[in-house]
DNA sequence: AAAAAAC
């Protein structure tokens, strides 16, 4: 044969047969979870990441999506965790002692699932908190005493305000999807957090995408962090086949179920800017007999948790989702993503597609785009540093209801039967709110903006280490300066 | 300009 034998390239998601978990010192029981699951050998991450955890330091860690980053801090949290014992004099018999923070419920869900795993054999107890579900199991859960909690933070500070949980023992943060955390929409919640921990504490982030910006703001939390870098950040995972199809807004949908018949697709996230984007391709999708089911933030979490399991099960083949299911989750085998809009940051773009070809699996992604978003693909093939190739969306035919209006009305009689009475009346329908959901402009997502009052490092008012003793008006602490409390109460987007 | 995250 005239094949090269291919030189020994580390992949990111797949391990390398040097190292292996029990090179680390990691406890017997830890490794015998790990043997439990047929894990021998770390990722690179992993690797990079377990001994310099165990050191007791801060982390800034960036590997690509789908390499094994909940591993690289679970394991070693759970080492230190087993081996220093608590000494506190706390009342409680279990303080929380070490905080998993993510921006989503299923992913707080899964990370859980994962540290539940790895501490198995361990007498370490965890929990998971997060919104959408009955208080009172998680309140049982909390009194029991967990050393681990994950949780995302509007229900954990529900919970502080509750005087359900109790933070200020708490040694070591981790926020996943770092630079998720945050952003504009977290950050508040995300600080009043902070200010319920000890100062000393070991702080860990990770994400597969930081930007320049987002650096210095995690820079600002954090003490003489060690940086791990797998790759550069923002890089896509290679093992990821990217191709772009253009198409026009109105041919969209049918691109879709084209695209998903073509491949003969039985498994693929579709994902949309939209809420009522997602509902509505779920339908129509439905409505061509696919079997899809829509996964948003105005879904209940009952709702949310039944379509990700159904769709992991195989009995939803086509999951079409907002970004709440961009990041993070790990969906086995998933073969290809679809965008069935460009998503607006170039980051979300990442995680997007990194849903598939993970672990060194790989994958596809297809993205479809349309005039009006070219400026979004230039942002993001800037961002990862690469061009995605361009085809044409060969044999496809455009049968949408939207040219089916601007068709003849013979032409459009023809079709006739049920099929094309269905058609009809859903046109009536969702012709106007279909219209709405066009873009009409091209999209100028502005320049990430970061508040200056957030890069300076943040001085923790008196109460800190004194979990809102006293707040009872719902807010954070009571003793901060008006200044700074009117900054934490979102103060700072009127400045 | 949108989504996520508490009730």
């Amino acid at each position: 044969m005239t094949d090269i034998k291919s030189p020994a390239i580390p992949v990111p998601g797949q391990t390398t047969p040097d190292v292996k978990f029990a090179d680390f010192g990691l406890s017997p029981d830890i490794l015998r979870a790990l043997t439990d699951q047929g894990y021998v050998h770390p990722t690179p991450i992993q690797e990079q990441a377990i001994p310099v955890v165990l050191q007791g330091r801060d982390v800034m860690g960036a590997a690509q999506t789908g390499t094994g980053k909940t591993a690289g801090f679970s394991l070693p949290i759970i080492q230190l965790l087993l081996a220093h014992a608590n000494t506190s004099a706390s009342p409680a018999r279990h303080p929380v002692r070490a905080l998993i923070l993510t921006p989503t419920r299923e992913l707080a869900d899964q990370v859980a699932e994962n540290v539940k795993a790895y501490s198995r054999h361990t007498p370490l107890r965890s929990t998971v908190v997060f919104g959408g579900m009955d208080m009172a199991p998680q309140v049982a859960a909390l009194r029991s005493g967990v050393e681990i909690v994950i949780a995302t933070p509007g229900r954990l500070l529900d919970h502080v305000q509750q005087k359900t949980i109790n933070l200020s023992q708490t040694q070591i943060l981790v926020m996943d999807e770092a630079d998720r955390m945050l952003d504009m929409g977290f950050l508040p919640d995300l600080q009043r957090i902070i200010n319920l921990l000890p100062k000393k504490r070991q702080n860990l982030m990770f994400s597969a995408t930081f930007s320049q910006e987002i650096k210095k703001l995690a820079a600002s939390f954090l003490t003489n962090p060690q940086t791990i870098e797998v790759a550069r950040s923002n890089a896509t995972a290679d093992n990821v086949t990217q191709i772009l199809y253009k198409v026009s807004t109105e041919e969209k949908r049918d691109a879709v179920s084209f695209i998903i018949r073509e491949r003969g697709l039985k498994q693929v996230i579709v994902f949309s800017n939209t809420k009522i984007g997602a509902s509505r391709l779920a339908v129509h999708l439905v409505k061509q007999g696919v079997k899809a089911s829509a996964i948003h933030g105005d879904k209940s979490q009952q709702e949310r948790m039944a379509a990700l399991e159904a769709f992991k099960q195989g009995e939803v083949e086509v999951l079409v989702a907002t970004d709440v299911a961009a990041r993070g989750l790990d969906i086995a085998e998933l073969p290809c993503v679809i965008n069935f809009d460009l998503p607006y940051n170039a980051e979300d773009y990442v995680h997007r597609i990194g849903r598939t070809g993970r672990a060194g699996a790989k994958g596809d992604a297809i993205s479809l785009h349309t005039d009006q978003d070219e400026r979004l693909l230039i942002d993001i093939e800037k961002m990862i540093k690469q061009k995605i190739v361009r085809l044409n969306l060969a044999g496809f035919v455009a049968t949408s209801v939207h040219q089916a209006e601007h068709r003849a009305p013979r032409e459009r009689a023809d079709r006739g039967g049920e099929r094309g009475a269905e058609r009809t009346e859903r046109t009536e329908r969702t012709d106007r709110a279909d219209r709405s959901d066009r873009p009409t402009r091209s999209f100028q997502p502005p320049r990430e903006k970061i508040d200056p009052w957030f890069l300076k490092p943040y001085e923790p008012s008196a109460s800190a280490a004194t979990p809102v003793a006293d707040a009872t008006d719902g807010k954070a602490g009571t003793t901060a300066k008006p200044q700074r409390k009117a900054a934490l109460l979102g103060g700072f987007s009127k400045t």
